[in-house]
RNA sequence: GACCCCAUAGCUCAGCUGGAUAGAGCAACUGCCUUCUAAGCAGUAGGUCACAGGUUCGAAUCCUGUUGGGGUCGCCA
């Protein structure tokens, strides 16, 4: 049990003595700025007391100094009872702990999780983007992992469709057999290169069509087409509004595409994919191998993996089962068309399209049939989806439905959702060519790394490969630390003018002050342990040490139920603050009385193997020196 | 049009289920390395917590409205 649960308990007991209180009293830190280490807010017992807010303070501090207290002391300001922890509470903490390497670990769970990460498309390399999800989804395994449950990491890939086709039709036409050995690119930035090939051939060959469609003139293949751009043409005269009127020009330009020489011709490679065309399936396999082995390469440097892989070419004609089921259960209804939906309006939520009049599947049929398929292989109590807040609404409708298909496992499924990341242009396009790919900036990064450390004059005495890892491990924790401190629902700003910090609250900082304490440790004496332990009391430095360290176990279980590894980072640099404090105002090595010098290593290991813990959390290995 | 999310220092972000004088980092300015790693520490300056109401002993936090930004809304996944 730790010391504020310990408190907190020993407060309920005099809360129900005193007043016949019932519930479980809330404790806050006590400000710096006040004498005390946990404070009561007196307010919500006032009227149970029928006293002052001040003279309900002072009864239940006496109180509590009478009950054989953890505290040494306490002192009230308005309505607020500071507590003063007895000093050997914090001693007891130390000495239970300092060595506990599983500090701040969870207990087993005996459920299993499984978080699905990554789930990238394969036509073009990943981005800034996809490294806000990896690093989310490799943090969250790790935390939950740390909580003491089982983790299975999964990743969907999205290895089908018409963006793939794109690439595959560019490369066909202008590739002249161009491969990855040929030109030396990497494999998934060459098949994005033809996906960019696809799409600046597209607006050549649309522009002037766009341009005439966009003042009334066109002529489509077919009636059916011919009409629906009538249908938005005729929309497009009556709208007023700015906002409207981008939007409508934005269907009619997709109407034109999509019946564009290159769409149809893509549409057409599509269909003969499905159709399972022999020489379509080779171009597929051949590029997509060319994509997976860029991404493989990419996300070892990124020091993220998977435990399994899906492909929605083996999941998309997943689901039809399930919809079949819920159209006997009455859960799903048929149309004239024979389009199935389900009905979701008394949730407040809409109709939604459940599978094609063509039989054939939508989106969200996949993922039907996947989270049965989850289950079926893993037995996963929960499931995580980490998957961007554009979809939101979608992932409210999938819970929805398997909760109403009866599945059982539905009320583990969450969607961790997260905000885009920003750049000072506003969001990033990949149409548009705004994106910070993924490769480059690691190479800055580490780069960045290297310059900062050579300045530094810190390469003494390291070979050049240690050096080097030294560099990837140090640009990876700037970056990972960087995007992870950041609250995940909230959408976060890069700016690429400016490069990421190594100094303040950063990961290298954090890093830093763990190698600081490292060194200490390779340099003290072996026997420094026998010493006999000091009677002196802590410094005030040493005791907010303590106190930070004992909030770790705190953060990481906090973290873990609001998924949102931001938590444990803040907290990292609570506690790197708070030992560098006690660095700056206290010597290890030089402090001439034993008993002190052993109380001090203790919380520097302590410190050591927390900071490395939290790190590990956030997917970081921590370095011993830099 | 409907629904969802967001708005805190010049910039990037904390601020947990309402609690004391709203906190960090960056940028600016001052100090501290012949002593255990100065990628550090101490300090100065910087705020109408978008705006207006409401609930409460107490609101950055909860509720309502307004403004601004982002997202989503039957066949892209």
């Amino acid at each position: 049990m730790n010391i504020e649960s310990a408190l907190s308990l020993e407060i309920q007991s005099v809360l129900n003595s005193l007043y016949g209180w019932e519930q479980a009293p809330k404790l806050d830190q006590t400000r710096p700025e006040f004498e005390g280490d946990f404070t009561l807010v007196v307010f919500p017992f006032v009227r149970a007391s029928r006293k002052s807010p001040e003279a309900t303070a002072e009864e239940i501090g006496a109180a509590l100094m009478n009950s054989g207290s953890l505290i040494s002391s306490y002192n009230v300001i308005k309505g607020f009872l500071n507590l003063v922890l007895k000093a050997d509470n914090w001693s007891i903490f130390l000495d239970r702990e300092w060595n506990n390497l599983q500090f701040g670990h969870g207990s087993s769970k005996d459920q299993k999780v499984m978080v699905e990460y990554a789930s990238p498309n394969t036509n073009k390399p990943l981005h800034l983007g996809h490294m806000r999800n990896n690093f989310l989804g490799y943090s969250l395994s790790q935390l939950f992992k740390a909580s003491g449950y089982e983790v299975v990491m999964a990743n969907l890939i999205n290895d089908r469709g018409i963006h793939i086709c794109k690439s595959m039709l560019a490369w066909q036409r202008f590739g002249d057999g161009e491969t990855p050995s040929s030109s030396g690119m990497k494999g998934d930035h060459l098949v994005g290169k033809y996906y960019v090939v696809f799409e600046n051939a597209l607006r050549e060959q649309t522009q002037k069509t766009i341009e005439l469609a966009l003042q009334g003139q066109y002529n489509g293949h077919s009636p059916a087409v011919q009409e629906r751009y009538q249908q938005a043409w005729s929309k497009l005269e009556a709208a007023k509004e700015d906002k409207q009127i981008s939007k409508l020009k934005d269907d009619i330009k997709e109407l034109v595409r999509n019946q564009s020489e290159l769409m149809l011709a893509c549409q057409d490679m599509l269909r003969a994919w499905e159709a399972g065309d022999p020489e379509v399936l080779h171009l597929w396999k051949t590029m997509n191998g060319w994509v997976y082995e860029g991404f493989d390469a990419t996300w070892k440097r990124m020091g993220v993996s998977f435990d399994k892989f899906y492909y929605e070419s083996d999941t998309y004609t997943l689901g039809k089962d399930l919809v079949q089921e819920g159209l006997e259960k009455g859960v799903f209804y048929a149309k004239e068309d024979g389009s199935v939906w389900i009905d979701l309006r008394d949730a407040g939520l809409d109709e939604k399209l459940v599978q094609r009049g063509d039989g054939t599947s939508v989106y969200i049929t996949q993922d039907i049939g996947t989270a049965q398929l989850k289950y079926e292989e893993f037995g996963v109590d929960r499931s995580i989806y980490v998957v961007g807040n554009e979809q939101d609404y979608h992932f409210k409708v999938l819970f929805l439905i398997m909760e109403r298909l009866g599945r059982s496992y539905a009320s583990g499924m969450y969607h961790a959702s997260y905000g885009m990341v920003d750049l000072p242009s506003g969001k990033m396009k990949s149409r548009e060519g705004t994106v910070v790919d993924a490769d480059d900036l690691l190479q800055e990064m580490v780069d960045a790394a290297r310059e900062t450390t050579e300045a530094l004059g810190k390469t003494d005495g390291l070979a050049q490969e240690d050096l080097n890892a030294l560099y990837e491990t140090l640009a990876l924790s700037a970056l990972k630390f960087f995007i992870l401190k950041v609250d995940p629902k909230k959408r976060m700003l890069f700016n690429p003018a400016e490069s990421i910090d190594f100094q303040g609250d950063t990961g290298p900082f954090v890093q830093y002050s763990h190698a600081r304490i490292r060194s200490i440790l390779r340099t003290a004496p072996s026997s420094w342990n026998e010493a006999a332990d000091t009677q002196l009391a802590l410094s005030e430095t040493e005791t907010a040490l303590l106190k930070v360290l004992a909030q770790f176990p705190g953060a990481v279980t906090q973290a873990c139920e609001q998924y949102s590894p931001a938590l444990v980072a803040q907290f990292l640099l609570d506690l790197a603050k708070a030992f560098n404090r006690v660095y700056n105002e206290h010597s290890f090595l030089k402090e001439p009385d034993a008993g002190l010098m052993k109380r001090r290593l203790k919380m520097a290991q302590m410190t050591a193997n927390t900071l490395k813990n939290g790190l590990a959390v956030l997917g970081i290995d921590a370095v011993e020196r830099m």
